[in-house]
Formats: C-alpha cells, sequence, structure tokens
DNA sequence: AACATGACCGGCCGTACGGTCAGTATCCCG
DNA sequence: CGGGATACTGACCGTACGGCCGGTCATGTT
C-alpha cells in the first residue's frame, strides 16, 4: 500500500491530477496522461476513482483544504507598514509554493457551465481566504484609526496584486516601469501603495 | 457575402468562436460547436480556417486589436483622485464590454506550452496595454509630485483589481464586507485607497 | 453560352478519448 | 492453508473529435 515516492497510489494519482489540470485543464488532460504521470495503467486510475469529474473534483476539493494551513502563523503586531508587506509577502510566498491550486482556482473561476454546488463551494473557499487576509489585515492594533471596510478593500487589492503576479510573472521584468519579478520588490512597492497611496511625495 | 447578421461567415464564425473559446477553453470547444453557432456546417468552418489552431489564433489576434481601441479617449485633466478614479471605471466598462477577449488573455496566461512565438506576443499585448493605462495616469499634470515608479504601480494595481473584479463578479455580494458586485462603488472604493492608502483617517 | 471561382455541404476516415470488464497478483485475516 | 478483499492490468467498446474529399450551387467574367 506503501509507495517509494509520496503517498499511496491514490493520493499519487490526485497530486499528478492537480498539476496537470491546473496546467492543461479539465478537458485537455487525458486519464492516460495521468496514469502514466502516476505509474499505473489507464484502468488503475479508474480503479480508484469512478469518473473523470470525480478525479477533477477531488483533486479541487484536496487543492481547497490546502488552501488553509500556515496563513495562521501571522507576523505579530509590527508596524503597520510593515505588517501589510510581511503580510502580503507570505501570501505570496504561499501563492508561489503552490502555483497549481491558485491556477486551478482561477479556472475554476473562468468556467461558465459551473453548477449551483460547484459556485457555492468555490464562492465558500474564496470566501474564507479573503476573510482571513482581511482579519489579518485588521485593526486588532494599529490600524485601530481606519475604518474597516478600508482594510477589506485593502486585502482585496493584496490578492489581487498578487493574483497578477503569479498569472504575469513571467512578463514582469518586460513591462517598462513595473516592478519586475523580483518578489521582494514586487511586495515592497505594491504594499507601499496599497499603504499609503499615491497622492504625496514619500521619502524612498 | 453579406450576411443578415453582423458581418460575413467568416467574421461571424471568428466572433463565435472567440466568445466559444473564451468560455469553454480550447480543447473543450469542437469544431462542431462553432459550426452551429454560426449557421455553417462543420466543413464549412474548414473551408475559412485550414484547422481549428488557424481558427485559435486568427481569434486570439482579432481579440488583441479589439483591446486596443477607446482607452483614447482619456478623461481631460481634472483633480487627480477623480482622475484616478475615472481612468479606472473606464478600463473596468471596457473589460465587462469585452468580456470574451479578457477571459481569453486569462486563459493564454495561465497556459504552461506557450511557444516563443506565442509568448512574445501575448507580452507585447500586455506591455502595450499596461503602458497605455501608465501614460494616461502619469503626470501630465495632477501627479507631478509623484515619483513615476509609483504611477506604474498604481497602474498595475488598477488593472489587477479590475481583472480581480472581472474574476470574482458574481462572488463579490457573497464576500463581507467587500465593495460588492456594484461597478461604482467598487472602483470608488479601490481608487480610494490605491490613490490615498489605508493609513490615515479619510472623511467618507 | 462557357468557364472559373469561391462558399458551402454530406459523408467519410483515423484517432484518441472516457469508461468497462474479465482476469491476475498480492496481501491480510481466519 | 484457504478465501476473500484490494490493487491493478490488457484488451476492448462506443463515441466524438479534427480533418478530408467529392460534389453542388450561386455568382461573376469573357
Amino acid at each position: 500500500m506503501a509507495q517509494p515516492d509520496g503517498g499511496s497510489s491514490a493520493t499519487l494519482i490526485l497530486s499528478n491530477a492537480l498539476k496537470l489540470f491546473a496546467d492543461q485543464g479539465y478537458a485537455a488532460t487525458s486519464i492516460q496522461q495521468i496514469a502514466q504521470a502516476s505509474g499505473v495503467s489507464k484502468a488503475g486510475v479508474f480503479h480508484h476513482y469512478r469518473t473523470k469529474r470525480d478525479l477533477y473534483l477531488a483533486a479541487l476539493d484536496s487543492a481547497q483544504e490546502e488552501f488553509a494551513g500556515e496563513l495562521e502563523e501571522l507576523p505579530v503586531a509590527v508596524e503597520p507598514g510593515s505588517r501589510l508587506r510581511i503580510l502580503m509577502g507570505v501570501h505570496l510566498d504561499y501563492v508561489l509554493r503552490n502555483p497549481d491550486v491558485a491556477r486551478l482556482v482561477v479556472r475554476e473561476l473562468l468556467r461558465v457551465d459551473l453548477g449551483r454546488d460547484e459556485r457555492a463551494a468555490l464562492g465558500q473557499a474564496l470566501g474564507r481566504n479573503y476573510q482571513r487576509i482581511a482579519r489579518a489585515l485588521e485593526p486588532s492594533g494599529p490600524f485601530a484609526g481606519t475604518p474597516v471596510g478600508r482594510t477589506r478593500d485593502a486585502a482585496l487589492l493584496l490578492l489581487a496584486a498578487n493574483l497578477v503576479y503569479l498569472l504575469l510573472e513571467e512578463f514582469l521584468d518586460d513591462l517598462e516601469g513595473s516592478p519586475g519579478r523580483n518578489r521582494a520588490e514586487f511586495v515592497r512597492r505594491m504594499s507601499r501603495v496599497i499603504f499609503s497611496g499615491i497622492d504625496e511625495e514619500g521619502a524612498s
């Protein structure tokens, strides 16, 4: 039952499916590919997952679970500007460490034929993440002077910026005047604008 | 040669292909569907476009051309904060008026098997749009006090926020504390944060 | 009238897909 | 040492796909 490489066949298949679905999309990914990547036959995949759709949904589930962890150890309260920057950096690192998950979610968001249930599940997963970030940003101290809505907006912008980084990573260096694909620099500049805006002459 | 509905068969096929590719992705869209939507037979589609890939590339081309227009009539110089807001609103309206185009671009960004040429073309198209917005935001007057890099960052955030709106539109109302899917409200709140940041107690 | 061209169709082909099934090897529990 | 469950395979099936081909019809030219 135990594989030499990471986990049982079932979980191996699941993680390979996740990656392939994220890279190529549902329709473009064949069971054959998943089987081959996992070192089993096509029928072997169907032994663990009844249909392709089942496998996809399982991969989606595992992705959403994975989206949870590790944001919990928040940066302890520091100077508010740094706090935003650190949080943004932590989130971006997480996203880039699990790019498959994020890309699969984006693929789901692009779909136009979502069923009621799928849509609801997706909405909840999104909500959880958004709330997690928003709360981590909230005036548990520092931002006390700021209305709550404003920090929610900042959370949305944080997510948006990091999503753009994920999507545009390989193009950022070619965008004239952009922060480039240096992660720290990107986070530094974006978080600074979100925190301070652009309407002021600030020191470097 | 002239169809009753918009344009020749070829352009009809092209626009239907664009929509279907954007909605379902390349692999999930069949020539059959495109043909049916366009009121011709499958062979008719192949008469105008040699292969499915050709049709796809043609659709992509037309999309990128379409991404150009209309941002040209910029809002004339007004109070800087409003300028950012207006520009953001114009851009969001444009994106939502041509959602297929934007979604196709996102789909391209998700692809992992881009060829050199395709990648270069995509990068250029992205660059053009980014520069267009960045320049529209630039200190042709109002933002004179702000370093150029900062306005570029603002342009990136503007794009990011609008992209998120496109992707999350139907979920925004369920995100507690978010601006919701009211477009004007979304633009108002996001542009305010980009312009002023969150680190200050502002009036409503 | 003769001909050429381009738009378009029905029907066909080979392939690759999702999924099934009967069978085999391996292991665990009595 | 059985015997049932589980993990898996190779061969197979029906279907839908991209693409091709021969032909038809309308139009324009000489």
